[in-house]
DNA sequence: TGGCTGTTTCAATGCCGCTTGAAGTGTCGA
DNA sequence: TCGACACTTCAAGCGGCATTGAAACAGCCA
């Protein structure tokens, strides 16, 4: 008998990993970080970062499509801000927990 | 002045980025779910995930350049690991904490 | 030694996501 | 209503990474 393992099932191994990439590029992690201190408007991001506004936008697009921000339209401005779960939600797309190793082992 | 952030140094992003993308792959997600539970030879990683050898041994690679996992063989065989700090490196890598917008607005 | 299993490396291909330039939408002020 | 500003969308182009097939390497057993 080959170690039998409670196995994840392919949807929600696809779904943490898209997770996951969505935070694993450089522009987002900051993006994501930034956010963190409070909802920011674009223009404000865009000086934080330095990139182009469409590029800029792309990314916001690329995290507000995994939900892990949201927009709202202030007058002229559109402020981003940390969805409420986005920790939690990427804290449990990772595959392993830190210090597993320790208690391993769930039989 | 436009909200002071302590801003995170470019090559740290870049880092923690490319640590997060490593797990971001749905079969290294998988392999390292797999290794949680402790060492595992390839042979039985294979059987669980069914996928072709070499293209296994790549992904096993990539783990390992990432200090993921560590390797030994024994005898025939080669035994994959966890890296020790491989559950706390990939929590640091994540650019928010989980419950962070509670703590929110440092104003 | 020769053959077999387990595992890795190499070379080549194809696809997907990042980037860029240009055009489009929405809002405000003159 | 016109223009300026903030932001988004569209259409390519480009590069990197995952995947594949074939070959190489390493250890065991006859």
């Amino acid at each position: 008998m080959p170690l039998e393992v409670s196995t994840t099932p392919p949807e929600a191994v696809a779904r943490s990993a898209t997770l996951l990439a969505v935070a694993a590029d450089p522009l987002r992690w900051r993006l994501l970080r930034l956010l963190e201190a409070g909802p920011t408007c674009v223009c404000e991001l865009q000086r934080a970062c330095d990139v182009p506004a469409n590029l800029l936008s792309y990314h916001l697009r690329v995290l507000r499509e995994a939900d892990l921000v949201t927009a709202s339209r202030r007058g002229r401005w559109i402020d981003y801000a940390l969805a409420e779960d986005a920790g939690t939600r990427l804290a449990a797309a990772l595959p392993i927990r830190a210090g597993a190793w320790e208690v391993g082992d769930r039989s």
